[in-house]
DNA sequence: CCGGTCCTTCAACCGCCTGT
DNA sequence: ACAGGCGGTTGAAGGACCGG
């Protein structure tokens, strides 16, 4: 199913969830849906992208990450899918409508996120080695689509607001003055306050983690007012967008994924 | 077009069973 | 014995699809 999703072909979950209830003689459709589930927390975890629609579920057991892992490995086709989506030229969005039709509310992961507790015998954890999920978050086109994007959803916003001579003064500075600031765009509330913006944006289901720069915590962090992070996901096939208001320290848990090492 | 049926998505909570 | 990891049920809501 994930290749199937991965190349944007057709497919039946429900269809796969009765083949596999004959094959595991009698176990319940809501029970395969779980494990459908779970297997979406693991390929997040390892940087692989998930079937939309089967929400992540971090309590799993430590067979099924090596399992999925595993087969994964051994997978060439679902891995060149993978390594295709992440890598393919944003093409023309589809055109919407509203503003209501893709602005969604954050979605919110189960609170008892993850693993809470340390294992007394660490278990040896196989390993894919590349991050594709990372590999997309570096993919200029898509993020540049995506600027564009939520360009004209502020646009789009403050016209509708009323706030028609904010709407010509946004400005876009990741491409006028760099993409070191630690955020894109420069917006505005109705009320000319200042919004300042970032943009992250992936083709595929709102749960999937994105990777933001030190700078970026750091705006986030300086300026909580005015910060906004929109998550656009879906960007491929059904555009939606989330915005994450705020610190980023708050509004998610950040992983380190890379280190500065001096000499100690 | 209408009503029925199937598909999709997701939320919330419980208790068995296993390792220590 | 006991903690808690792990597997699972129920059902709601909305959308897609289909035959009449």
């Amino acid at each position: 199913m994930l290749g199937h999703e991965l190349r944007g072909e057709p497919f039946s979950k429900r269809e796969h969830n009765r083949r596999l209830q004959e094959l595991l003689n009698g176990r319940s459709a809501g029970a395969i849906e779980f494990k459908h589930q779970n297997i979406s927390a693991v390929l997040i975890e390892e940087g692989f992208p998930y079937i939309d629609g089967y929400k992540p579920r971090a309590n799993y057991q430590d067979r099924l990450r090596t399992e999925v892992i595993l087969r994964l490995s051994m997978d060439a086709p679902v891995v060149a899918a993978a390594e295709t989506a992440v890598m393919a030229v944003a093409s023309v969005t589809t055109p919407w409508r509203d503003l209501e039709d893709i602005l969604v509310p954050p979605p919110v992961r189960e609170p008892r996120a993850g693993r809470t507790y340390e294992r007394a015998v660490p278990v040896p954890a196989p390993r894919l080695g590349i991050n594709y999920l990372e590999r997309e978050a570096r993919n200029a086109s898509l993020g540049e689509a995506g600027e564009r994007f939520v360009l004209e959803i502020e646009h789009r916003r403050l016209w509708e607001a009323g706030a028609k001579h904010l709407a010509e003064r946004i400005e876009h500075v990741a491409k006028t003055k760099g993409d070191g600031l630690g955020y894109d765009i420069a917006s505005f509330d109705p009320d000319g306050s200042e919004r300042l913006i970032e943009v992250k944006t992936t083709t595929f289901g709102a749960m999937t983690p994105f990777f933001a720069t030190a700078r970026e915590v750091a705006v986030s962090n300086d300026q909580p007012h005015q910060y906004r992070l929109y998550r656009l996901f879906k960007f491929r096939t059904e555009p939606k967008v989330f915005v994450l208001p705020g610190s980023l320290r708050q509004s998610c848990v950040l992983d380190p994924v890379q280190f500065r090492a001096t000499l100690a």
